[in-house]
DNA sequence: TTGACATATTCCTATATCGGTATATATTGA
DNA sequence: TCAATATATACCGATATAGGAATATGTCAA
């Protein structure tokens, strides 16, 4: 067997970082592709290709403006990624997690006047 | 040229949804090879051949235990993913600062609309 | 040392890729 | 209808893959 296609899911869509060159340009609007190709300053062919692949796993639209191929972006078609990595965020982060759950507490102790910065001992386990 | 080698960085690395199992396994501890075998149901080959690429792209850390290769996820090598589609957050989760970010979103798009559909000039790119 | 256990590596093959070049399709205007 | 513009597709070649099977490597225990 081989790799999987890269029009099976956005993650394998995405892997390539031209098609997410892509739609980084496209996440600041409608694009047609010769604006694309101008932009990206890549041949037209690449770039219609790599819009094929985006097609397919529907991470844009495009519609027709007279001779024109107008592409939005998607993003939904994000979200699985998103909602996969948001999981390990706290790996690296692990501020995040207590920032978000102490943030309140933080400020209430502030506002009675005491603060002890206890030093605080990362554990990875919530 | 052919596609990325999945070794090449944590977007290609993750692309293959059986290296994504992996690391939601490890995501709860370390973890030796036949346990992951065991979890996972797979042929063991096939689990140490995924394990060598997330190896190679820092996305797991291996420790000997005797006969053991204890495997611990090195979660840190996701944020790339993580960065960059939190950037694409906006567009779908609508409860964001959505004034905020709408506002960004027009300023870009005027800025974006000054640019001619014929006359493709390769304007300074960012 | 020998054998059992744990894991990694090698060899194989079908397949899908990316980029380049050339060409096809579609739309508009004269 | 014809030329020009805008975009998509076809063809090619080199390459890296994922899985399967077999085997190599490494470690412990008796």
């Amino acid at each position: 067997m081989a790799r999987a296609p890269t029009t099976d899911d956005p993650f394998n869509a995405v892997a390539e970082p031209k098609r997410r060159q892509v739609l980084d340009v496209l996440a600041a609007g409608e694009c047609a592709v010769n604006d694309l190709v101008a932009n990206l300053g890549w041949p037209q062919p690449q770039v219609s290709k790599h819009l094929s692949v985006l097609r397919q796993v529907g991470l844009v639209h495009v519609r027709r403006d007279g001779r024109q191929q107008m592409y939005t972006i998607n993003a939904a078609s994000l979200k699985p990624i998103h909602d996969w990595v948001k999981n390990f965020e706290k790996f690296w982060d692990d501020h995040l997690d207590r920032i978000k759950t102490t943030a309140e507490e933080k400020a209430k102790k502030l506002a009675a006047g005491r603060q002890k910065p206890s030093s605080s001992k990362p554990s990875s386990q919530e």
